[in-house]
DNA sequence: CTTGCCTCTGACGTCAACGTCAGGTTTTAG
DNA sequence: CTAAAACCTGACGTTGACGTCAGAGGCAAG
């Protein structure tokens, strides 16, 4: 029933992370593991968009204490109530992040035509 | 010709960080100050602006090596042929985040709505 | 003029997300 | 069979973005 597994290293290289990161993971309780009968790690092959996920919302802001108990939920499926409030309000947090980085692009938008431009034209720096 | 200025408890309030980290900024030389006759810091109006932009940088993953050779550059608008590289593959960066982000957001939403539905109809958790 | 709040400059403390090293076992390639 | 490569568990080191405390000076109000 299982497709393939991943060691420590290749779900490492697959989701462009360190293995010391995996670890780290495992340590917050953030990925769970299988394992092998001589104590190695083993990792479901979803195990990668997990990891990616994980770096999103390290990404997003959210630290390992806020990850760490929407994970399971992630895997499972199961969510309470209590939970899904969490849940929306992460998402609002994304939702205002994504919006101060699309500002922030548009800025830097701004910035590259006007200077793009000058260059063009020869003009010396246009401001005012 | 100068519009309000502001000491620095008001730019922290106003712009929602600390007054520690105004110094920081400056002493990273992201952020300059005017300096009133007894040595207290006096910032423009316009301040606050800056101050939002570089929290959005560094929400962009920037850190302050990143952001001090850009900031001057948004400040009179010269920019060298080289700083607009730089620019630009920060604009990329930004960009990759904005698409993990929004990857993220919807993934919450799809937890959230199976959720919502299977809460609403009374299911126990469909899965599968 | 003093009381209370704001500001200043150091300087040390903190916390998260890893990096790195030590010392040992396991797996794989030849 | 053996050597290299990958893995294991501690455990200490690092870095960035501030927090916090100490000690001193500035400024509007009563």
């Amino acid at each position: 029933m299982r497709g393939i597994t991943l060691r420590i290293g290749e779900l490492a290289s697959q989701a462009g992370v360190s293995v010391r990161a995996l670890r780290y993971y495992e340590e917050q309780g953030l990925l769970t593991a299988e394992r092998s009968a001589s104590g190695q790690r083993v990792y479901p092959d979803n195990a990668v968009e997990q990891v990616k996920l994980i770096q999103n919302l390290y990404a997003a802001g959210l630290a390992s204490r806020a990850i760490e108990p929407i994970m399971p939920c992630v895997r499972t499926g199961e969510v309470t109530p209590e939970l899904l409030d969490r849940l929306m309000a992460e998402r609002a947090r994304i939702e205002e992040r994504i919006g101060g980085l699309v500002e922030t692009r548009d800025k830097l938008d701004a910035i590259i035509l006007v200077v793009a431009e000058s260059l063009h034209e020869g003009r010396p720096c246009p401001r005012d």
